[in-house]
DNA sequence: GTGAAAGCGCTAACAA
DNA sequence: TTGTTAGCGCTTTCAC
């Protein structure tokens, strides 16, 4: 690969003269831009990005960290940020975090080493303290992790307030809630919709039972026996609140063991990605915008990297989408 | 943020004996190294990624690029690719082609600019000189580039026979099918796919028609529109084939038309994703093996890095997954 | 065993 | 307007 020494030879110049005409920046005598021109297409020029970088202390890189993709949710979210990214110039590292293996903080170390200019961070691990000490620019989607790390989320008060009232109105006397383990360590802002939800049915003398998935599991089978599991050991329920991948699985199951739904049994999913509402009958959803929360993660993310003040960032909208099985 | 020499003289060592501890290559006393390391410990230093990639002109990190995540074919793949590559010591830089405007040649630049030690490309655009021009470590998924650029995709020929044989089994008298536009160009394996069901389906006996999508669309509501068009279009197509998710959204229609599935119409998903599995009735699908998609990619691509000859990639396997749209 | 120095490819002062 | 030079932070000869 040819390099700007090369081709300023080739042009018989300075090597900053050649730089300087490659950049557009500064000075340089027409003719001469010419020949440097000239010179850099017939050897293929191309500057490396590494030393480039490396001068400026940047990479221009952006890590998002997920779970994993075969989460429509996540995916969404991450095509999102991926494409504004592009838009701000920066391209998209993506670290899914489903192995255990793969430490979350060997990403963080990529921060420190520079090989990315940021991340954000949408898993649900625990160790909060490698965020906060890793100190660089970090904004969290749905985790609370402390220090002075932005944190971005919808408004999952409401979200769960919204599943509430549509089971309570739709008759149900038993609702069971189904949330990931890892919002019992106070930390996951989703831990609020399932509060609130429950508080509010509460109130509304509708019971409500709340079962705990096991943590960072997000594949097809333990969905499957989750959702077994549910019917098997909840006969009661009457009605079930889940992450979308989880009501579908449910959904299916309970259609399998000849329930009527919505009449026997309503199902509320939470997220709301385009994949729920692929199943028939419809789901009834309670939708985050991925597009909204991916904004609004890229914005502060660069706000924090360009070291400018971050306004709070804004709590995130959620919607209720009719579906057939809850009404 | 702390570099090397502030470590070494921290220690009151020379550079390179610092970096002779650090990386443990070279004699250093083992007195020294201690001091060494107590002093990056200290100093919280982390060596600076982009310095070495600089020297050894490489980044570890390799390009994935896909026309969308919201495709939870592709989002599964990357997902597969992501985790594989981690395991050999690369970062995955996600590069997604849906806006027309982000060119695949930007991308491309990217290996040229050293900011990628290879590309694993997956994406339906037509410009393939590009690709060969390009030169470097690149392997291709289901789409023949051409040049001596190594092709990694599934036994598309023997997908598109099951799809027929279980069509003409059911009974079908007229199958739409239902590819993409691009397949057109004759560069897309997955063509292979349609034509061999084609051929089967005539050779039964039963009719066959096919559809072509509009390019790089992969939205809910184009789906939805192309679904219902399906529907209007062919009222006496008795079996469809389409990928995933159009195939879930075909079903969604055709059940929200009062069709009774699969007694009027038989339904194949092409992919078969764990999305496509979750829908009710149970889709019927053409399961391609993204996990030894990835594997097979990956591997092909390291291959092509480290220079060493590469075994003709082998073509992947494709099944049949037994749902209730098509028995 | 250790350290000085060269250099990866580039940009930006500073001189000329 | 152009060229020389000093680094960016690291690894790696090659003397000592």
């Amino acid at each position: 690969m040819a390099n700007i020494k090369d081709v300023a030879r080739s042009a018989g110049v300075g090597i900053a003269t050649a730089s300087r005409a490659l950049n557009g920046t500064g000075y340089v005598a027409p003719e001469t831009r010419k020949r440097i021109e000239e010179a850099a297409q017939k050897l293929h020029y191309s500057p490396s990005v590494l030393a480039r970088n490396l001068l400026r202390s940047r990479s221009g890189i952006i890590a998002v960290m997920v779970p994993t993709l075969s989460n429509p949710f996540f995916a969404s979210f991450t095509q999102d940020c991926e494409q504004l990214l592009l838009g701000h110039g920066y391209k998209t590292l993506i670290c899914c975090t489903v192995q255990p293996q793969n430490s979350e903080q060997d990403y963080l170390d990529m921060l420190r080493s520079n090989l990315v200019d940021g991340i954000l961070t949408a898993t649900h691990s625990f160790n909060d303290d490698a965020y906060r000490e890793s100190g660089n620019p970090i904004v969290s989607l749905d985790r609370n992790l402390g220090g002075n790390i932005p944190l971005v989320s919808s408004d999952h008060c409401r979200g769960g307030l919204l599943a509430a009232e549509h089971f309570a109105f739709a008759g149900c006397r038993m609702v069971l809630q189904i949330c990931g383990s890892d919002v019992q360590n106070g930390h996951l802002t989703v831990g609020e919709a399932h509060r609130s939800c429950r508080e509010a049915l509460l109130a509304s003398g509708v019971k409500s039972e709340i079962l705990f998935t096991d943590w960072n599991r997000w594949d097809f089978t333990y969905y499957r026996r989750t959702a077994a599991h549910c019917l098997d050991a909840y006969p009661e329920a009457d009605g079930i609140l889940a992450s979308d991948c989880l009501a579908m699985h449910v959904l299916t199951e309970a259609l399998q063991r000849g329930k009527s739904i919505p009449d026997e049994l309503k199902i509320i999913a939470y997220d709301g990605t385009d994949t729920a509402r692929l199943a028939s009958p419809a789901l009834s959803c309670i939708v985050q915008d991925t597009a909204q929360l991916a904004r609004t993660a890229v914005d502060t993310l660069l706000a924090r990297i360009q070291n400018v003040p971050i306004p709070e960032p804004p709590v995130c909208n959620v919607s209720w989408l009719q579906g057939t099985t809850c009404p």
